[in-house]
DNA sequence: TCACGCTTTGAATAAGTATGCCTACGGATT
DNA sequence: AATCCGTAGGCATACTTATTCAAAGCGTGA
Protein backbone atom coordinates (compact mmCIF):
# COMPACT_ATOMS: atom_id res chain seq x y z
CA UNK A 1 0.00 0.00 0.00
CA UNK A 2 2.85 2.21 0.56
CA UNK A 3 4.15 1.15 -2.64
CA UNK A 4 1.63 2.36 -4.39
CA UNK A 5 1.70 5.88 -3.23
CA UNK A 6 4.83 5.92 -3.62
CA UNK A 7 4.76 5.27 -7.27
CA UNK A 8 2.04 7.77 -7.60
CA UNK A 9 3.54 10.36 -6.25
CA UNK A 10 6.71 9.51 -8.43
CA UNK A 11 4.41 10.11 -11.58
CA UNK A 12 3.48 13.32 -10.24
CA UNK A 13 7.09 14.26 -10.05
CA UNK A 14 7.54 13.13 -13.57
CA UNK A 15 3.92 14.43 -14.86
CA UNK A 16 4.94 17.65 -13.45
CA UNK A 17 8.13 18.46 -14.68
CA UNK A 18 6.89 17.41 -18.37
CA UNK A 19 4.47 19.27 -18.23
CA UNK A 20 2.40 22.44 -17.20
CA UNK A 21 -0.29 20.71 -14.75
CA UNK A 22 -3.03 23.70 -13.60
CA UNK A 23 -5.26 22.03 -11.44
CA UNK A 24 -5.19 18.81 -9.61
CA UNK A 25 -8.41 17.51 -11.57
CA UNK A 26 -6.33 17.56 -14.45
CA UNK A 27 -3.06 15.92 -12.37
CA UNK A 28 -6.21 13.07 -11.37
CA UNK A 29 -6.51 12.55 -15.51
CA UNK A 30 -3.23 12.18 -16.31
CA UNK A 31 -2.55 9.92 -13.32
CA UNK A 32 -5.45 7.65 -14.13
CA UNK A 33 -4.50 7.87 -17.64
CA UNK A 34 -1.39 6.00 -16.95
CA UNK A 35 -3.20 3.53 -14.45
CA UNK A 36 -3.28 5.44 -11.09
CA UNK A 37 -7.28 5.49 -10.17
CA UNK A 38 -7.41 7.89 -7.26
CA UNK A 39 -9.04 11.22 -6.26
CA UNK A 40 -8.92 15.03 -5.82
CA UNK A 41 -8.64 14.32 -2.18
CA UNK A 42 -5.43 11.88 -2.37
CA UNK A 43 -3.07 14.43 -4.64
CA UNK A 44 -4.38 17.34 -2.88
CA UNK A 45 -2.51 15.29 0.29
CA UNK A 46 0.18 14.22 -2.42
CA UNK A 47 0.95 17.22 -3.07
CA UNK A 48 1.00 18.37 0.38
CA UNK A 49 3.85 16.08 1.32
CA UNK A 50 6.27 16.31 -1.65
CA UNK A 51 5.89 19.82 -1.01
CA UNK A 52 4.74 20.78 -4.38
CA UNK A 53 3.90 24.72 -5.16
CA UNK A 54 1.64 26.18 -7.24
CA UNK A 55 2.70 29.36 -8.72
CA UNK A 56 0.71 32.47 -9.35
CA UNK A 57 0.36 31.67 -13.46
CA UNK A 58 -1.41 28.40 -11.44
CA UNK A 59 1.25 25.94 -12.61
CA UNK A 60 2.46 23.35 -10.06
CA UNK A 61 6.17 23.21 -9.51
CA UNK A 62 8.44 20.65 -7.07
CA UNK A 63 9.90 22.06 -3.82
CA UNK A 64 13.30 20.95 -5.22
CA UNK A 65 13.03 23.36 -8.34
CA UNK A 66 11.68 26.05 -6.52
CA UNK A 67 15.47 27.66 -5.08
CA UNK A 68 16.10 27.39 -9.21
CA UNK A 69 12.39 28.78 -10.36
CA UNK A 70 13.86 31.98 -8.20
CA UNK A 71 16.92 32.39 -9.15
CA UNK A 72 15.82 31.79 -13.09
CA UNK A 73 12.97 34.16 -12.50
CA UNK A 74 14.98 36.93 -11.11
CA UNK A 75 18.65 36.68 -12.94
CA UNK A 76 18.45 35.01 -15.90
CA UNK A 77 18.15 36.81 -19.07
CA UNK A 78 18.47 34.50 -21.98
CA UNK A 79 18.91 30.40 -22.00
CA UNK A 80 20.47 29.20 -25.38
CA UNK A 81 20.90 25.36 -26.14
CA UNK A 82 24.24 24.98 -28.12
CA UNK A 83 24.45 20.98 -29.01
CA UNK A 84 24.60 19.28 -25.86
CA UNK A 85 25.53 22.71 -24.16
CA UNK A 86 23.70 25.46 -22.34
CA UNK A 87 24.43 28.87 -22.62
CA UNK A 88 22.98 31.03 -19.93
CA UNK A 89 23.23 34.59 -19.48
CA UNK A 90 22.36 36.04 -16.27
CA UNK A 91 22.40 39.03 -14.46
CA UNK A 92 26.42 40.63 -14.01
CA UNK A 93 28.04 38.89 -10.76
CA UNK A 94 24.80 36.28 -10.58
CA UNK A 95 26.08 33.49 -12.71
CA UNK A 96 27.79 31.56 -9.84
CA UNK A 97 24.46 31.63 -7.72
CA UNK A 98 22.85 30.46 -10.99
CA UNK A 99 25.20 27.55 -11.59
CA UNK A 100 24.83 26.24 -7.89
CA UNK A 101 20.79 26.32 -8.40
CA UNK A 102 20.81 24.28 -11.52
CA UNK A 103 23.48 21.65 -9.73
CA UNK A 104 21.01 21.73 -6.97
CA UNK A 105 18.75 20.63 -8.81
CA UNK A 106 19.94 17.63 -9.80
CA UNK A 107 18.78 16.83 -13.22
CA UNK A 108 19.25 13.76 -14.41
CA UNK A 109 20.33 15.30 -17.91
CA UNK A 110 23.17 17.81 -16.67
CA UNK A 111 26.67 16.58 -15.90
CA UNK A 112 28.08 19.76 -15.08
CA UNK A 113 28.54 23.55 -15.30
CA UNK A 114 30.92 26.36 -15.37
CA UNK A 115 29.66 29.92 -14.04
CA UNK A 116 31.70 32.86 -14.82
CA UNK A 117 30.39 36.28 -14.02
CA UNK A 118 27.66 36.70 -16.06
CA UNK A 119 27.19 33.16 -17.96
CA UNK A 120 26.62 29.76 -17.26
CA UNK A 121 27.79 26.80 -19.02
CA UNK A 122 26.01 23.71 -18.65
CA UNK A 123 26.44 20.46 -19.52
CA UNK A 124 24.53 17.82 -20.52
CA UNK A 125 24.82 14.65 -21.68
CA UNK A 126 22.77 14.57 -25.25
CA UNK A 127 21.51 17.30 -27.40
CA UNK A 128 18.09 16.52 -26.35
CA UNK A 129 18.82 16.57 -22.53
CA UNK A 130 20.29 20.12 -23.52
CA UNK A 131 16.67 21.05 -25.27
CA UNK A 132 14.96 19.43 -21.99
CA UNK A 133 16.73 21.85 -19.55
CA UNK A 134 16.47 24.88 -21.67
CA UNK A 135 12.52 24.01 -21.99
CA UNK A 136 12.59 24.02 -18.07
CA UNK A 137 14.50 27.26 -17.57
CA UNK A 138 12.20 28.98 -19.83
CA UNK A 139 9.40 27.55 -17.86
CA UNK A 140 10.07 28.44 -14.88
CA UNK A 141 11.51 31.96 -16.25
CA UNK A 142 8.09 32.82 -17.49
CA UNK A 143 6.65 31.99 -13.76
CA UNK A 144 6.45 35.18 -12.38
CA UNK A 145 7.13 34.57 -8.11
CA UNK B 1 -16.32 56.36 -8.60
CA UNK B 2 -12.78 55.97 -9.54
CA UNK B 3 -11.74 57.80 -6.62
CA UNK B 4 -13.37 55.65 -4.20
CA UNK B 5 -11.81 52.84 -5.90
CA UNK B 6 -7.66 54.24 -5.77
CA UNK B 7 -8.76 55.14 -2.51
CA UNK B 8 -9.36 51.71 -1.21
CA UNK B 9 -6.81 49.63 -3.37
CA UNK B 10 -3.95 52.44 -1.36
CA UNK B 11 -5.84 51.30 1.53
CA UNK B 12 -4.79 48.01 0.68
CA UNK B 13 -1.66 47.85 0.17
CA UNK B 14 -0.78 49.56 3.58
CA UNK B 15 -2.98 47.07 5.14
CA UNK B 16 -1.00 44.25 3.54
CA UNK B 17 2.44 45.71 4.34
CA UNK B 18 1.74 46.40 7.67
CA UNK B 19 -0.50 43.03 8.54
CA UNK B 20 -0.58 39.77 7.67
CA UNK B 21 -3.59 39.04 5.76
CA UNK B 22 -4.78 35.28 5.18
CA UNK B 23 -8.11 35.67 3.13
CA UNK B 24 -9.67 38.40 1.54
CA UNK B 25 -12.56 38.04 3.81
CA UNK B 26 -10.60 39.73 6.56
CA UNK B 27 -8.74 42.19 4.10
CA UNK B 28 -12.83 42.83 3.54
CA UNK B 29 -12.99 43.38 7.59
CA UNK B 30 -9.78 45.37 7.69
CA UNK B 31 -11.25 47.89 5.26
CA UNK B 32 -14.56 47.77 6.45
CA UNK B 33 -12.81 48.98 9.66
CA UNK B 34 -11.89 51.90 8.34
CA UNK B 35 -14.92 53.03 6.32
CA UNK B 36 -14.81 50.82 3.07
CA UNK B 37 -17.83 49.06 2.71
CA UNK B 38 -17.15 46.17 0.24
CA UNK B 39 -17.35 42.82 -0.23
CA UNK B 40 -14.67 40.16 -1.39
CA UNK B 41 -15.82 39.73 -4.94
CA UNK B 42 -14.58 43.60 -5.13
CA UNK B 43 -11.35 42.24 -3.14
CA UNK B 44 -10.87 39.96 -5.42
CA UNK B 45 -10.22 42.20 -8.41
CA UNK B 46 -8.88 44.84 -6.52
CA UNK B 47 -6.09 41.83 -5.72
CA UNK B 48 -6.14 40.71 -9.66
CA UNK B 49 -5.64 44.73 -10.51
CA UNK B 50 -2.67 45.49 -8.41
CA UNK B 51 -1.00 42.12 -8.63
CA UNK B 52 -1.09 41.03 -5.41
CA UNK B 53 0.51 37.64 -4.87
CA UNK B 54 -0.53 35.37 -2.18
CA UNK B 55 2.58 32.98 -0.85
CA UNK B 56 2.16 29.60 0.15
CA UNK B 57 2.04 30.46 3.90
CA UNK B 58 -0.89 31.94 3.11
CA UNK B 59 0.00 35.77 3.05
CA UNK B 60 -0.32 38.16 0.41
CA UNK B 61 2.54 40.44 -0.81
CA UNK B 62 2.94 43.55 -2.70
CA UNK B 63 4.03 42.94 -6.63
CA UNK B 64 6.65 45.81 -5.51
CA UNK B 65 7.73 43.50 -2.84
CA UNK B 66 8.03 40.16 -4.54
CA UNK B 67 11.98 40.55 -5.86
CA UNK B 68 12.22 41.35 -2.41
CA UNK B 69 10.89 38.55 -1.17
CA UNK B 70 12.73 36.55 -3.66
CA UNK B 71 16.28 37.85 -2.26
CA UNK B 72 15.20 37.72 1.35
CA UNK B 73 14.03 34.35 1.37
CA UNK B 74 16.85 33.40 -0.76
CA UNK B 75 19.97 34.24 0.59
CA UNK B 76 19.35 36.39 3.41
CA UNK B 77 20.72 34.72 6.72
CA UNK B 78 19.66 36.88 9.45
CA UNK B 79 18.03 40.63 10.28
CA UNK B 80 18.84 42.78 13.38
CA UNK B 81 18.32 46.31 14.54
CA UNK B 82 21.23 48.66 15.71
CA UNK B 83 19.28 51.59 16.89
CA UNK B 84 18.04 53.07 13.72
CA UNK B 85 20.20 51.00 11.30
CA UNK B 86 19.61 47.32 9.72
CA UNK B 87 22.62 45.12 9.68
CA UNK B 88 21.42 42.44 6.92
CA UNK B 89 23.50 39.35 6.70
CA UNK B 90 23.63 37.13 3.68
CA UNK B 91 25.70 34.51 1.76
CA UNK B 92 28.60 35.36 0.65
CA UNK B 93 28.31 37.71 -3.00
CA UNK B 94 24.66 38.23 -2.62
CA UNK B 95 25.10 41.26 -0.58
CA UNK B 96 24.97 43.84 -3.30
CA UNK B 97 22.00 41.86 -4.75
CA UNK B 98 19.92 42.14 -1.62
CA UNK B 99 20.45 45.91 -0.88
CA UNK B 100 19.32 46.42 -4.94
CA UNK B 101 16.22 44.79 -3.52
CA UNK B 102 15.87 46.67 -0.32
CA UNK B 103 16.07 50.09 -2.43
CA UNK B 104 14.51 49.05 -4.69
CA UNK B 105 11.34 48.33 -2.91
CA UNK B 106 11.77 52.10 -1.76
CA UNK B 107 10.26 51.92 1.70
CA UNK B 108 9.30 54.98 3.22
CA UNK B 109 11.62 54.39 6.15
CA UNK B 110 14.42 53.45 4.39
CA UNK B 111 17.36 56.00 3.64
CA UNK B 112 19.72 53.60 2.06
CA UNK B 113 22.10 51.10 2.31
CA UNK B 114 25.52 49.68 1.56
CA UNK B 115 26.99 46.57 0.63
CA UNK B 116 29.85 44.48 1.63
CA UNK B 117 30.17 41.02 0.58
CA UNK B 118 27.79 39.12 3.10
CA UNK B 119 26.68 41.93 4.64
CA UNK B 120 24.21 44.83 4.19
CA UNK B 121 24.55 47.98 6.53
CA UNK B 122 20.54 49.76 6.02
CA UNK B 123 20.17 53.15 7.54
CA UNK B 124 16.08 53.90 8.56
CA UNK B 125 15.03 57.49 9.13
CA UNK B 126 14.59 56.15 12.87
CA UNK B 127 14.93 53.27 15.18
CA UNK B 128 11.34 52.46 14.92
CA UNK B 129 11.39 52.72 11.32
CA UNK B 130 14.36 50.33 11.72
CA UNK B 131 12.29 47.86 13.67
CA UNK B 132 9.81 48.08 10.60
CA UNK B 133 12.11 46.86 8.23
CA UNK B 134 12.99 44.34 10.26
CA UNK B 135 9.79 42.94 10.79
CA UNK B 136 9.15 43.15 7.14
CA UNK B 137 12.35 41.28 6.13
CA UNK B 138 11.49 38.40 8.91
CA UNK B 139 7.80 38.25 7.27
CA UNK B 140 8.97 37.35 3.69
CA UNK B 141 11.95 35.49 5.58
CA UNK B 142 9.69 32.78 6.99
CA UNK B 143 7.54 32.92 3.82
CA UNK B 144 9.00 30.45 1.07
CA UNK B 145 8.03 30.79 -2.53
C1' DT C 1 -5.60 -17.07 12.58
C1' DC C 2 -7.38 -13.26 15.20
C1' DA C 3 -7.12 -8.84 17.18
C1' DC C 4 -5.08 -4.50 17.31
C1' DG C 5 -2.97 -0.38 15.52
C1' DC C 6 -1.29 2.48 11.90
C1' DT C 7 -1.61 4.31 7.22
C1' DT C 8 -4.02 5.27 3.12
C1' DT C 9 -8.05 6.37 0.65
C1' DG C 10 -12.62 8.05 -1.00
C1' DA C 11 -16.92 10.59 -0.39
C1' DA C 12 -18.75 14.54 1.19
C1' DT C 13 -18.15 18.97 2.51
C1' DA C 14 -15.93 23.24 3.97
C1' DA C 15 -13.01 27.04 2.87
C1' DG C 16 -11.20 30.28 -0.22
C1' DT C 17 -11.20 32.61 -4.58
C1' DA C 18 -12.81 33.99 -9.27
C1' DT C 19 -16.45 35.23 -12.39
C1' DG C 20 -21.04 35.93 -15.01
C1' DC C 21 -24.72 38.80 -14.83
C1' DC C 22 -27.01 42.74 -13.71
C1' DT C 23 -27.56 47.39 -11.78
C1' DA C 24 -25.98 51.97 -10.75
C1' DC C 25 -23.21 55.83 -11.09
C1' DG C 26 -20.41 59.46 -13.56
C1' DG C 27 -18.87 61.73 -17.49
C1' DA C 28 -19.36 63.03 -22.40
C1' DT C 29 -22.11 64.37 -26.29
C1' DT C 30 -25.83 66.50 -28.39
C1' DA D 1 -31.61 68.20 -19.73
C1' DA D 2 -31.77 63.72 -22.07
C1' DT D 3 -29.23 59.98 -23.80
C1' DC D 4 -25.46 57.03 -24.24
C1' DC D 5 -21.28 54.70 -22.85
C1' DG D 6 -17.98 52.74 -19.95
C1' DT D 7 -16.43 51.49 -15.38
C1' DA D 8 -17.36 49.80 -10.68
C1' DG D 9 -19.51 46.86 -7.56
C1' DG D 10 -22.90 43.54 -5.50
C1' DC D 11 -25.13 39.01 -5.61
C1' DA D 12 -25.05 34.50 -6.66
C1' DT D 13 -22.50 30.85 -8.10
C1' DA D 14 -18.72 28.15 -10.20
C1' DC D 15 -14.23 26.61 -9.54
C1' DT D 16 -10.20 24.97 -6.99
C1' DT D 17 -8.20 23.14 -2.98
C1' DA D 18 -8.20 21.49 1.95
C1' DT D 19 -10.27 18.80 5.54
C1' DT D 20 -13.37 15.77 8.12
C1' DC D 21 -15.09 11.34 8.79
C1' DA D 22 -15.51 6.71 8.05
C1' DA D 23 -13.94 2.57 5.96
C1' DA D 24 -10.47 -0.53 4.14
C1' DG D 25 -5.67 -2.36 3.71
C1' DC D 26 -1.46 -4.01 5.64
C1' DG D 27 1.63 -5.45 9.21
C1' DT D 28 2.60 -7.26 13.91
C1' DG D 29 2.28 -9.84 18.02
C1' DA D 30 -0.25 -13.13 20.64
Amino acid sequence: MVKRRNNRQDAIRDIVRAKSIHTQRSLVEELQSIGFNCTQATVSRDIADMGLHKLSEGIYVLAEDLHLQHMVSEFVTSCEPANNLVVIKSQPGTAPGVAAAVDAASLPEVKGSVAGNDTVLVVCDTADGADELVSLVNKLHNARK
